[in-house]
DNA sequence: ACAGAGGTAAAACGCTCGTGGTACATTGGT
DNA sequence: ACCAATGTACCACGAGCGTTTTACCTCTGT
């Protein structure tokens, strides 16, 4: 059973993605939903709140797509998300860049799925090298995001080039 | 001697690079370049129009900068851009995310980005390895970007990163 | 000396924004 | 049978949006 919240939030996330956070509004967002406005703010107080809770379930859902242990497993995962979802660059960074800036409700949903992130590439360094390494994680992490940018405008090949980047990165360093 | 064309483009390119474009208001922008709101509308003709331009003025800012031609030279063309404008991703990327998309003169800013870049990569690809690569120069493009956009958050680590990559890769191929 | 170009300030246009209020419909548990 | 929860439709608010208008000022070249 999905409950309105959790309605709300899948409906919107796909319109915030298409249109960005400060060019649209809320009506556009209940129509998406299916919802009337004062259920809305009922369940996300402000406009801010349902763009924290966006965020906040696509880093979740991201966590989950990117539980992965090896290079290859992540541009599976990576090219698997771009061929459903299509690609237009790191929502995270957008919703920061559209005034997210000071508002700490997605400040702190941005900072945590940087942390995530973060996380991902050095388990993978963990699992592929057998050991830490602080520069090759750095380096995959530019690859992903790269390719999650790249992908918007370059399609599958930017993904295929940044999987064979950072295969011959890990090669490179065992 | 700089016109007031000039003068207003480049006084509120750093304005959208720090707030964005839709959430943006035209009188932070007028205050910013110093002029009337008279004055700013006869030479831009209307926000969007203004928005192009700065992307074209950025754009063409960009060819200067990069006018490079070794893995080197690029990045620390970079390093210097963010060491004295920051990073906050992508500027074109991110005026296309916010609805940008079906905006004529944004996508053709930024189409016309996009292909200058793919320029640059594929003629520092042709010094280096001393004959075209079409997946080197895609996977130069990938980490470039991907350099601009996790600096914004892991700073030049992320360049310093970026560069090692981009030379390993370089050396793998030739 | 004066025309014209190019600037200013201030107000107002019609529109849309985010947000809250009011009043009514549906439904599930006891 | 009915209460409480949860939803709806619709309207109103004040603010801010992008844009245009009106009326005035200040240079500069001839």
């Amino acid at each position: 059973m999905t409950t309105t919240r959790e309605r709300i939030i899948t409906s919107t996330e796909p319109v915030f993605d298409a249109h960005g956070f400060a060019g649209i509004g809320v009506d556009r967002l209940t129509e998406a939903a299916g919802v009337s406005s004062r259920t809305l703010y009922k369940h996300m107080g402000s406009k801010t709140g349902l763009i924290a809770a966006v965020l906040d379930a696509r880093r979740d859902r991201f966590s989950r797509v990117f539980a992965v242990s090896t290079v290859d497993e992540l541009f599976d995962a990576l090219a698997s998300w771009v061929r459903s979802e299509g690609a237009r660059g790191c929502l995270f960074l957008r919703a920061l860049g559209e005034d997210g800036h000071g508002v700490a409700e997605v400040e702190h949903a941005v900072a945590e799925y940087r942390e995530l992130l973060h996380r991902v590439m050095a388990s993978i360094v963990e699992r592929e090298t057998g050991g830490a390494d602080e520069l090759l994680a750095e380096q995959l992490l530019v690859v992903f995001e790269g390719a999650t940018s790249a992908a918007s405008y370059r399609g599958q090949r930017a993904v295929d080039a940044a999987r064979a980047a950072a295969r011959s990165l890990v090669v490179a360093r065992t």
